[in-house]
RNA sequence: GGGGAUGUGGCGGAAUGGUAGACGCUACGGACUUAAAAUCCGUUGACCGAUAAGGUCGUGCGAGUUCGAGUCUCGCCAUCCCUACCA
């Protein structure tokens, strides 16, 4: 053992051992209870960023605690390795994507590797490699032939930059591409969607019973799925046809003065007199103008034009006009609304606008309503036929009855969820596994023939249709029914399809005759602990979570929900220097252009702004994780991560606590290295309450470290536990005693999973034979708890005046009797009377008194 | 507009309704050293007081419940995140 602590010397040799003694290959022992780690598999750009390094240590650490406490664990790790970075490098470098993306992979596995994670890389798996991506295939065909993949022509959000199709998921509130970043437009297209609608309800209901999800995971894909209860009502037209609307206030009918159609709406044309024709055709071109984010700005004006036609009010006989406005949208309920100007917001706003009449259905019970808003509330019904004096909200279900029994109208839920729209009009993504027949139409790719691989000579532009569409040779196949020459689906799938099953391919992840064997399947899944950045609280998890649910109704899988646990990580900030005199991307000056101490913009001159800002390339205030590992070794690194924040908190890089975590480290290497060096050097006493309180904090840290790791991975408290053990044994005065043993091993013992290379390290120099990590997770000895003296506090009504050293085993009355007797007591009971005395054995004795 | 989260020293953060600030970082003082780095020891919420004894205040603000509130309840304020014409 060398006198100094140098990670870079121990580190990659227990990596390098881990891996030949194959460590953390995954256990078969059916006799164990099993546990399943998983993160969030990285895309592999190229480098490791901190981020990962911090996702990936947590649940490595919850991995390693795990098998120590006899669990059999999965902990894998894959890449989601179809994507449009690889076909940009492609376009602007001329590497083919798989080259790139393959090289990457290499870099970041060893990267990964050097980090230390205990992963199981026999189950390693690549979204990109037609092993994987052939039961992708597989897995679309099984939604094809359930129905729940379909093809249809729709207006879809089109990125201009990627030259691709979205899915709404994919679209920010800005109207802008998640990758991107570009505006999106919106084309008519025919494209693939999978059924995700169908599985609205379950996906919905059974949100409830993921009680280990953060609340605010669930909260957002709720309002994602957006359920709304409410009815359709069905106005008849002059000539003869009907508009029907979606509303939740039926309640509200009475109050209808007109009606709205989305400008896309299918009537638009029948109902459009010839007055109205030009002004008609005028609004929809400035409409289509629009992009989606104007047209659909709240603070916007609505703006509509009448169609010249009208509808019979079925409740009220009146004849309403019909109206087109840009705030009614085409593919949300049936694309027209009813306007109650009286009691919606918007339609209030619109019937301004353009002096439409404003009819009040609804009175609030208690105050007076206000004359220029819309009351939105419920109220008492008035103006509603035989439905006046009825609360409001009871009578809503009056209303849908009646309008069903007259055949107007029925109840109805709708939910904001849409279709997941699949295709992508790019390169390098798995292949649509269908063909276009002239005669039999869309044709899955038989089983046998899977996986349609993607061929590897193609010419890449980021311009114009789907690459694949070039390649004569390969589109053109015969028809695997009819024989007749027919085309291959040139569309390639969402990569959100590939990392939406990942998870299940661990079970089994080398299976070359199935996706995955079912009891393999059954036994590993649900994941246990899933660990992941909130950006995916909609996206990925939601794909994810219908894909399970779909294949559990199709391939029989035993659990419909895919993740018990999920923890959603922090950010991993760095110090970030700003411009404030500058806008856009320039405000962001890279770190390594700044003097620390005096920062100023190198161009200007100007006195930045220095700020914690999540790191990114764009502001240039990344940290590379493989140069702290040079510079710190891994386990400061890995211990840094945990300590600093609780793990779904921000975390702010900086060199001053990094170097902390090393001061750690060292002064562990330090006690591991005289415990080991100490030898014939005089006895230092064996004073029996000493090692009695050495023996209490070694067991107290054993109990605080396992209940903070089990209590919700308070990793932070878990370390700050072994510094203190750590110091309680620098201090300690009796390092030759047994105890001391125990407690220099314990040390080791409960460090280990935080900094596994520096804990097997110490403990070969301790003499022990097995890894560190095969030890048993150690339990506490109660009895050691136990204290003699305790220190009791002295309240006098309410705040602490004095303490005095007590009995541990000292009663109430005692308690009471040696507060009442105690100098504080004396001093603030003086002249006052004691009213009454409450004690909290082993904590305090409060004295009231006036 | 709707929803969620958060608010504690100079900083990151600890605290089953029971001694607020654990643990660490920073800063300051000291030891060691020719010197520095490293390491070790000490101090580090504010105010009054003499650097003492001792005391007062203090967990965003205001009420309340309680013997006792950072923690529970109600009402505000601020910040951040998500979402948004979904009828």
């Amino acid at each position: 053992m060398q006198e100094k602590y140098h990670p870079q010397d121990i580190e990659p040799k227990w990596q390098q051992r881990w891996l030949e003694t194959q460590r953390d290959r995954t256990p078969t022992d059916p006799q164990m209870p099993k546990f399943y780690a998983l993160s969030m598999f990285p895309y592999p750009s190229g480098d490791l960023h901190m981020g990962h390094v911090r996702n990936y240590t947590i649940t490595d650490v919850i991995a390693r605690v795990k098998r120590s406490q006899g669990y059999r664990v999965l902990h894998p790790i894959g890449w989601d390795a179809f994507g449009l970075p690889a076909e940009n490098a492609a376009i602007d470098r001329g590497v083919h994507p798989a080259k790139w993306t393959y090289e990457n992979i290499a870099r970041m596995r060893s990267q990964l590797q050097r980090v230390g994670l205990s992963y199981d890389w026999e189950r390693e798996v690549t979204t990109c490699a037609p092993e994987y991506y052939r039961w992708t295939q597989w897995i679309f065909l099984q939604l094809l032939q359930a129905g729940l993949a379909y093809q249809k022509e729709a207006t879809v959000n089109w990125d201009p930059i990627d030259q691709t199709v979205l899915a709404n998921e994919q679209v920010d509130a800005d109207g802008r591409s998640w990758r991107s970043g570009a505006i999106v437009e919106k084309r008519n297209l025919r494209q693939w969607f999978l059924k995700i609608t169908a599985y609205a309800e379950a996906l919905l209901q059974d949100l409830e019973g993921l009680t280990h999800w953060p609340e605010r995971v669930r909260t957002m894909q709720t309002n994602w799925i957006g359920k709304s209860m409410g009815a359709e009502l069905t106005f008849p037209l002059e000539q003869g046809d009907a508009i029907t609307v979606f509303t939740t206030r039926p309640d509200t009918v009475y109050g209808v003065t007109y009606l709205v159609l989305a400008p896309e709406h299918p009537l638009v044309p029948r109902l459009t007199t010839p007055e109205q024709a030009i002004a008609v055709a005028e609004f929809l071109e400035a409409t289509q103008s629009l992009s989606e984010q104007e047209r659909t700005a709240e603070d916007k004006p609505k703006r509509g034009v009448p169609t010249g036609s009208t509808a019979l009010h079925p409740f009220t006989q009146e004849l309403i006009p019909i109206w087109i406005a840009d705030y009614v949208l085409g593919d949300y309920g049936t694309g027209a609304v009813m306007g109650v100007p009286a009691h919606d917001a918007r339609d209030y706003t619109f019937a301004q606008e353009y002096g439409l009449p404003v009819r009040v259905v609804i009175q609030p019970g208690d105050r007076p309503r206000t004359e220029n808003a819309a009351f939105t509330e419920a109220g008492t019904m008035v103006g509603s036929g035989m439905f006046d004096g009825m609360d409001s909200q009871a009578a809503k279900a009056k209303i849908i009855a009646y309008a069903e029994a007259q055949g107007w109208g029925k109840a109805r839920v709708q939910f904001r969820l849409r279709d997941w729209l699949i295709s992508r009009q790019r390169y390098w993504g798995c292949p649509i596994p269908v063909i276009h027949c002239p005669h039999c139409g869309v044709v899955p790719v038989p089983e046998a023939e899977l996986p349609v691989e993607l061929p590897q000579e193609v010419a890449l532009t980021g311009r114009g249709a789907s690459p694949l569409a070039q390649l004569q040779e390969w589109v053109e196949v015969p028809c695997p029914q009819c024989g007749t020459p027919a085309r291959r689906e040139t569309d390639t799938m969402d990569t959100f399809m590939d990392s939406s099953w990942y998870y299940l391919r661990f079970s089994d992840a080398q299976n070359a005759h199935a996706a995955f064997d079912l009891a393999q399947v059954n036994d590993w899944l649900p994941v246990d602990q899933y660990v992941g950045g909130v950006e995916h609280a909609i996206l990925h998890l939601l794909y994810s979570r219908f894909l399970t649910k779909v294949l559990g109704d199709v391939a029989g899988l035993g659990f419909d929900e895919p993740f018990t646990r999920l923890l959603t990580q922090g950010m991993v900030q760095g110090l970030t220097y700003v411009n404030p005199h500058k806008s856009g991307k320039e405000r962001w000056i890279p770190s390594f252009l700044v003097d620390a101490q005096d920062p100023r913009d190198p161009q200007t001159g100007e006195p930045l702004q220095a700020l914690y800002a999540t790191m990114s390339k764009s502001k240039g205030n990344g940290v590379s994780p493989v140069e702290a590992i040079a510079r710190y070794g891994a386990d400061t690194l890995r211990m840094f991560c945990l300590f600093k924040a609780p793990p779904e908190k921000d975390l702010e890089w900086e060199d001053s606590d990094v170097e902390g975590q090393a001061r750690f480290l060292n002064r562990v290497w330090r006690l591991g290295y005289d415990y080991v060096h100490r030898g014939a050097s005089e006895p230092d006493g064996d004073d029996p309450t000493a090692t009695k309180n050495l023996r209490r904090a070694i067991h107290r840290a054993i109990k605080e470290i396992t209940e903070d790791i089990e209590q919700g991975f308070q990793f932070n408290t878990a370390i700050s536990e072994l510094m203190k053990l750590s110091n309680a044994l620098q201090d300690a005065k009796n390092k030759h005693t047994p105890t001391y043993g125990e407690g220099m091993e314990l040390l080791v013992r409960l460090l280990a999973p935080f900094a596994p290379h520096i804990s097997e390290e110490l403990w070969a120099a301790f003499g022990r034979g097995d890894s560190v990590l095969a030890q048993p997770w150690p339990t506490f000895d109660p009895d050691a708890l136990v204290l003699d003296q305790i220190t009791v506090v002295v309240q006098v009504n309410g705040k602490t005046r004095g303490s005095m050293e007590v009995p541990a085993i000292a009663t109430t009355t005692e308690l009471e009797t040696l507060a009442l007797n105690s100098e504080t007591a004396t001093k603030y009971l003086a002249g006052k009377t004691l009213r009454k005395v409450i004690v909290v054995p082993g904590r305090l004795v409060n004295l009231v008194v006036s």
